[in-house]
RNA sequence: CGGGGCGUGGCGCAGUUUGGUAGCGCGGGUGCUUUGGGAGCACUAGGUCGCAGGUUCGAAUCCUGUCGCCCCGACCA
């Protein structure tokens, strides 16, 4: 390809909207352009980068025995009304963009395609015989983000390869998986990206066991922590520890204290000279529940620890066998307009008594309650005494007469000691999710009734994964990893074009033939070569060159009169002069040893 | 959804406080010179100042509304 053909346009100015850096140089060097808030136009130079990271994911996936197929993005609403995501992906902070067809059929532009591949999979897949199967397809997925931002990493419409297998048993599902995790190692490290694969939470999706593939950078929107010995790492939301030994009460007895205006842990702390992990927490929220129920959850947890909302989100999900929509933290403003004004915030206590709901406009009038271990396990405690500026001290467990329901429901946080070894301290970094795959096991095939016929002549549900990898983010996660102050550095194997030829004066005769004959020689040579043919100075070729980021450039330049070029590799700045024969045999053989 | 900021030529911005009919740099075009790290000079094209109302003799500027974009947050009791 011919620089001048190429409708390349670069910017010199960083464009204002663009907060990091992989985003500005891509934007700059002339890959993207948003079209709208977190909707990209990919351009011809970034649709070469995607096509070659999608053929990495071909190929492993088809050497993973997985079949590529491609399902349709507008999807009816039937089969989400069956597993029950309509309403949670369509209502309140559903991701899902839907709409009404002339008709008035209610449609849904695909999030993911659990519903869509299940259902033809129920038609298609009738016996045992045809099991396992892993289907996948790389398409457009639409996604209403809270906050679209940073460029690709989080945007409304973005590409992604979704694979999903079925299975007549769970341990043929547990293969697949752990032959996706390998099959994904490949594909990433052949993309030329360092990533760390971590535990991690199923989120909406649902399941069993699953696990995400992290790109590690400082501008990651996931927090993930890892032991140093590298046995553990595990995303925050799903992350486990111990959580430090609280500091014993000094001995006294039960009583009250005033605690009139203070309203944190920190003011609790300061004014009773007391400990953050002596404190019992009380927090009060409300689960939006998929039947739209409003459900006061109370929460007990040690005063120094936070609550993780994801785990406990999945443990009250369990508890009532109910998907939860969201749960939000409740405030003085949201009680009273609930009506519950006399409701004592900021004083409450674990044994708080359901009939302060009695008066609830649309709140359940019970409270589901639920400990976590770090309190549960304090022998004496302060806590709310459910009177306005009042707190018992060396209270305990019995003398409130409750007996918690306890779960973990602790965040888990840089310092902890690890559960593997005592002596592994967690480190936190952030991470850009690239990759995920679940066992998602019969939750879908249950509840679309997709079934087989199994050895014994019996119907029964498939079990099932499914393992997903975002291609555009992790095109913009490989810059973000793979940069410098002149512009990107395309690891090779993704890398839009192989190697540049610059001609350094088109204008000079020489130069101008011998740049020409040495990029037909690379063609001829199977190298995605691109030639910088433009009537420029030297100096804007050398700058687009790098600034776009191609890993191999070979100047033709003042040393062509004595057939001498310059070959440079963009990763290292290393720069030989060399002889045309010498250059073309050094690129070609570096080119094709390093391609994965 | 809450808070903050910004909409002026393709990009980056000034001008808005104090109303007087739009400017700078980059980029584009033409010509001459230059030619190995985003050249110089000259000429040139390109903007209903996001949109709609209002105030005024006069609005990019003041007022009201509206749309769009970016950032932060989304309750840690």
């Amino acid at each position: 390809m011919r620089v001048s053909r190429l409708m390349l346009v670069t910017l010199r100015d960083v464009p204002a909207d663009a907060e990091i850096i992989s985003h500005q140089l891509l934007l700059r060097g002339g890959y993207i352009r948003r079209v709208a808030s977190g909707i990209y136009a990919y351009l011809p130079l970034m649709w070469r980068v995607l096509k070659k990271i999608k053929n990495i994911v071909r190929e492993e996936m088809d050497s993973a025995n997985a079949l590529e197929t491609l399902l349709p993005q507008l999807q009816p609403s039937e089969p989400w009304k069956s597993t029950g995501r309509w309403q949670a992906y369509t209502s309140g902070e559903g991701i899902m963009f839907h709409l009404k067809d002339r008709q008035g059929r209610e449609l849904g532009l695909g999030p993911t395609h659990e519903e869509i591949i299940t259902t033809l999979a129920k038609e298609l897949l009738r016996s045992y015989r045809q099991l396992p199967i892993t289907l996948y397809q790389i398409q457009s997925k639409f996604r209403d983000e809270i906050r679209p931002r940073f460029g690709l990493m989080r945007s409304r419409e973005f590409i992604m390869k979704d694979a999903y297998s079925f299975h007549g048993n769970e341990s043929s599902l547990k293969a697949t998986y752990s032959s996706m995790d390998r099959t994904y190692k490949r594909i990433f490290n052949r993309c030329g990206l360092t990533t760390v694969a971590v535990d991690a939470d199923s989120g909406s999706i649902g399941g069993a066991a699953s696990q995400e593939f992290m790109v590690t950078a400082k501008t990651g929107e996931d927090f993930i922590l890892t032991s140093s010995d590298g046995k553990y790492s595990a995303n925050q939301e799903k992350a486990v520890s111990h959580p430090s030994p609280p500091i014993p009460l000094k001995e006294g007895k039960t009583s009250l204290i005033e605690t009139k205006g203070q309203n944190t842990i920190k003011d609790l702390c300061q004014q009773n000279d007391i400990e953050a992990s002596q404190i019992v927490k009380v927090i009060l929220l409300v689960a939006r529940l998929q039947s739209l129920k409003k459900q006061p959850v109370l929460i007990s947890i040690r005063g120094d620890q936070e609550l993780n909302e994801i785990k406990l989100i999945n443990t009250l999900a369990a508890q009532i066998d109910e998907d939860i929509i969201d749960i939000s933290y409740v405030n003085p403003e949201k009680l009273s307009s609930e009506g519950l004004e006399s409701l004592p915030f900021g004083s409450i206590g674990p044994d708080l008594n359901d009939s302060v709901l009695s008066n609830a406009k649309s709140w359940e009038k019970n409270f589901l309650r639920l400990t976590d271990e770090t309190a549960s396990s304090l022998k004496s405690f302060i806590c709310g005494a459910n009177k306005i500026g009042k707190h018992h001290i060396h209270i305990t467990w019995e003398k409130l007469g409750v007996i918690p329901t306890v779960a973990d429901l602790r965040k888990a946080k840089s310092g902890d000691r690890c559960l593997h070894d005592k002596d592994q301290i967690l480190k936190e970094c952030r991470g850009i999710e690239v990759g995920h795959i679940f066992q998602l096991g019969r939750k879908y095939s249950q509840s679309l009734n997709a079934t087989f016929t199994n050895e014994n002549g019996k119907e029964e549900p498939y079990w099932m994964g499914c393992y997903g990898i975002g291609i555009s983010r992790l095109a913009q996660a490989a810059v973000e990893q793979n940069h410098d102050n002149e512009g990107i550095n395309w690891p090779l194997a993704i890398a839009p074009f192989e190697v540049i030829v610059v001609i350094a004066n088109q204008k000079d005769p020489q130069q101008k033939k011998m740049g020409e004959e040495i990029y037909q020689r690379l063609i001829k040579g199977n190298i995605d070569a691109l030639i910088d043919d433009r009537v420029e100075r030297a100096g804007v070729k050398f700058k687009d060159a790098d600034l776009i980021g191609i890993p191999f450039r070979i100047v033709v330049g003042r040393d062509a009169e004595a057939g001498k070029v310059e070959l440079i590799k963009r990763s290292n700045r290393e720069s030989k002069i060399l002889l045309i024969e010498e250059a073309l045999d050094k690129v070609i053989s570096e080119v094709s040893s390093k391609r994965p």
